[in-house]
DNA sequence: TTTAAGTTGCACACAACTGTGCAACTTACG
DNA sequence: CGTAAGTTGCACAGTTGTGTGCAACTTAAA
């Protein structure tokens, strides 16, 4: 005499599978176009549009969702950061978030739109502060540039590596290194001074798989 | 017997008046949404929407003249800069965009817009040749960064401009002096190089009033 | 095999926006 | 002043998008 209540079947193995489809097809189409539809999202997860709100309540719930996703990747990579050298850590830290550059792109188009500013700037949050204590570190170091507040190079690093990633190429090796200089660059370093620190930091720039040479 | 074919009247003056006024409100209105409704344009602009299409056929048609505006201003610009240093074409070109600031911003924004990706493209050419010139140069007499292709850097700088210019506070002196160090530090130089170039040429950042100090 | 979870396609209602037609009004200009 | 240019507000058709209700179906799980 199992009451309907306590004892509802467990959701479907293909509901969840459905439900992740969705969510991996709103990243490659919020990534490429923050006001794709609902309905490009459901169809290119092979689902119908009616069937996505069986998933989520709305737009904004599948969208708060990829947010968290994204935010949770950027913390762990945030807190990974731990060189004492602020110019060292700049480039790991570009270096370890281009890894996550399927992630990333999404969460930055979506931080582009006026819509969801605050769920991203709440994502966001831990890794803005990562940046800021990395910038003070190397300006009190005197190793960054100190021709300007560390809150305003802060946020100028932030908007140079959100815009190699998202329009300059994509994901190739290349790219990545680009992202990497240029983020040195706006710190305050010359490019030869940029190439001497990667050259005595070859783990920086190594493939992610094959970090043991 | 003047025919009504070739003796039609002047357009009334009031009418000139309030065509600019609405190129005006668009500006303003695009710059910060470039998706702006023609109603909100039109509001803006003192009229109503409907009159609004007594001025301009359609929304592109209205989008394509603030193209084309700001296109004539941007080749004015590039045409000006004639510096053999390239750091220093670089820096005055910065500069100079900056002064045009309102209208870049508009240009900026509706370059982003998908929907107009190729009329942009064909107002920005002349300026994006002037940086790939002005790049060549730089690389051929070492005095820019060569770690990266010609191409791929005066992307890179178009960009980071873009950024500054659409990001960052807006309009402040500060704000001037930010974007011309950082198109600097993207090409290369170290911010203690960039600081001293302009040390060197206080033209460059000088108020474009007050220029004869 | 039974059952309910999940899906589908359709029909709605709703909202925001574009572009047009038209009658009535106001106003600059000859 | 008279006239036509310009404006206004409204109605209308068309588009694209969101979110819901519902009957009919497929299918995973008990």
């Amino acid at each position: 005499m199992t009451s309907p209540i306590d004892a509802a079947r467990r959701p479907r193995r293909d509901a969840l599978e459905n439900r992740a489809g969705i969510l991996a097809a709103a990243h490659v189409a919020l990534a490429h176009d923050p006001r794709a539809s609902i309905d490009a999202i459901a169809r290119q997860a092979g689902l119908s549009r009616r069937a996505l709100y069986g998933h989520f309540d709305d737009r904004d719930a599948l969208v708060r969702e990829l947010v968290e996703q994204g935010a949770t990747r950027f913390n762990a990579v945030a807190d990974s950061i731990d060189d004492a050298d602020a110019r060292v850590a700049l480039a790991r830290l570009a270096a370890a978030l281009w890894n996550e550059a399927a992630h990333v792109q999404v969460l930055a188009a979506i931080a582009l739109d006026e819509a969801h500013l605050e769920e991203t700037a709440t994502a966001l949050a831990p890794l803005r502060r990562t940046v800021v204590r990395i910038v003070r570190d190397g300006q009190d170091a005197d190793v960054l540039r100190t021709d300007v507040a560390a809150p305003t190079l802060a946020r100028l690093i932030e908007e140079t590596a959100r815009t190699v990633i998202t329009r300059i190429d994509a994901s190739s090796p290349a790219a990545r290194d680009l992202a990497v200089r240029a983020v040195l660059s706006i710190a305050g370093l010359s490019w030869r001074q940029a190439d001497a620190l990667l050259a005595a930091h070859p783990e920086i720039l190594a493939t992610p798989k094959a970090a043991s040479a």
